[in-house]
DNA sequence: CTGCATGCAAAACTTTTGCAGAATC
DNA sequence: GATTCTGCAAAAGTTTTGCATGCAG
């Protein structure tokens, strides 16, 4: 084959589940994406390409996908999940969340030793087998600062 | 007056909201519990002492006591928000989610000095003005691990 | 072929909203 | 007494589910 297939596809395989094109549509768009995309805007998304696909579709392909770990579920808490790749929450990155105009800006990966620090010491003090982890800073981005209110 | 009122009491007034019964049940249940409780379990536990109380009520009261930062709203990913007095959050403490029972425990703010720091950094790197943060690590907790899956 | 995956539509949930009546300051 | 707040019921929005059909392996 002309190219290697992208890593979730053995994920996928490893699993048992299906590589249909409705998945791989999905999976395109996250990948594609630097947003944290819900659910609907997906759909939409995919839509575009393969017009048939249902609402339903989405939710099971992204619920499956979060399952095996191919996809991560996250919640700034605006009634609605938003989804990315799990590949792009290796660096643990922190999430600022400007509670003023809603932008989610993403810290490059600075903190990570200091967070790897927390993590072993957490892991030790509850016997907690720390699998994956968010952290999101809530307040005024530099703009809304700036704009007054 | 016998006793002196509650922190928030001030706050409310401060911000030229009525301290109704149904607004104090809400705070007492919340004030009084060790977890986090969703809209509903909290609707439920209101109920006992004031039966009449409606859903509208419940959700409009955590609405507005989260926007003047009396109550924190929380979400671990199951779907509804969860609530807590702003006052436990202070310590900007870790929870920790076990993905297979979904209990939740909380870091007894043992890494806060870790958490400030990395917080001083973020804030100048980005120029964000942090207000509050969540941090929550996802695994399995030692009750689990224990036992098989 | 066989069973897993899909699409559609309806259901299930949580949260929000409109409005008339009630309670607070 | 005016304004804010409440309760009810209905609406809105997101996510889940049932079932017949379709498709991947």
């Amino acid at each position: 084959m002309r190219y290697a297939k992208p890593w979730w596809y053995k994920r996928m395989i490893e699993e048992g589940i299906k590589f249909t094109l409705q998945r791989k549509l999905i999976l395109d768009v996250l990948n594609r994406t630097k947003k944290h995309l819900s659910a609907e805007e997906i759909y939409f998304i995919v839509r575009k390409f393969y017009p048939n696909i249902g609402f339903a579709t989405v939710y099971r392909t992204l619920d499956l996908l979060t399952k095996i770990g191919i996809v991560i579920k996250l919640n700034f808490g605006d009634g609605r999940m938003r989804y990315e790749l799990a590949e792009k929450e290796n660096a643990s990155h922190i999430h600022l969340i400007c509670k003023n105009c809603g932008k989610v800006f993403e810290d490059g990966g600075d903190e990570n030793e200091k967070i790897k620090e927390i993590e072993k010491n957490i892991s030790s003090r509850y016997n907690f087998k720390v699998e994956n982890l968010k952290i999101f800073f809530m307040g005024k981005c530099e703009n809304c600062q700036k704009g007054g209110d």
